[in-house]
DNA sequence: CCTCCATATAGATATTTATCTATGTATAAT
DNA sequence: ATTATACATAGATAAATATCTATATGGAGG
């Protein structure tokens, strides 16, 4: 259920790019295709790929290939998750590690 | 009011390191000094110093020298900024860029 | 004054990553 | 068939960064 630092600190750098964040904003409207996301930077093509795929790999974005289209979304479920386990992280919670008897704080 | 694409990327990678996830966990339990949060690691000294300083200067943490020792903290303002701005960003909005003049989405 | 302890700084290194150019692949249209 | 379009892959490069060792700073206590 809950994540370990690592994989939270993993998806966290999917978002902590400011082109990706960019992108991520604009699929929250809806639905849209590669070249269409591409009018609204100045990078290359491949660049933009590369970002997508970043996404996709991290399961906050899902793909819709239509022949020569490619319809990226925003996975709600997966963004909800992200904000969730950051907001625990960062709260006062039972299991926090200070609370672990190995600790000695 | 709201931070840009760069900013906001630039708190978010603050965050998106495990190291950094997990000193941020141990401050939401309350005050810390260095030399006991490093006891939660296996990197060195310089490190957790070099991590603090991340942290502080992010405005996440903050610092409260008492001679020879530093008690670190959680900025509870910064940190609800962070989670409000990722979450509007994520979330369809009237002021996204889809709804900008100049794009054609 | 000298020694311990907490923290910072300097400098080096290895890894990650965002970007580019060049090219490949697959579909659509003429 | 040929050309144009959408997207992916390969390989190179420059910048950022997490870590280390070595050293400095500065307060506490004997």
């Amino acid at each position: 259920m809950h994540y370990g630092y690592k994989d939270l600190a993993s998806l966290l750098k999917v978002v902590a790019e400011p082109n990706r964040l960019k992108i991520l904003e604009m699929l929250s409207c809806g639905e849209m295709c590669g070249c269409d996301i591409l009018a609204h930077f100045n990078f290359t093509q491949p660049t933009l790929s590369h970002h997508m795929s970043i996404l996709e790999k991290s399961g906050l974005v899902n793909v819709r290939k239509d022949t020569k289209w490619h319809y990226y979304s925003l996975n709600s479920n997966k963004k909800e998750e992200l904000i969730s386990e950051l907001t625990q992280i960062l709260s006062k919670t039972d299991h926090c590690i200070c609370k672990d008897s190995h600790s000695n704080c």
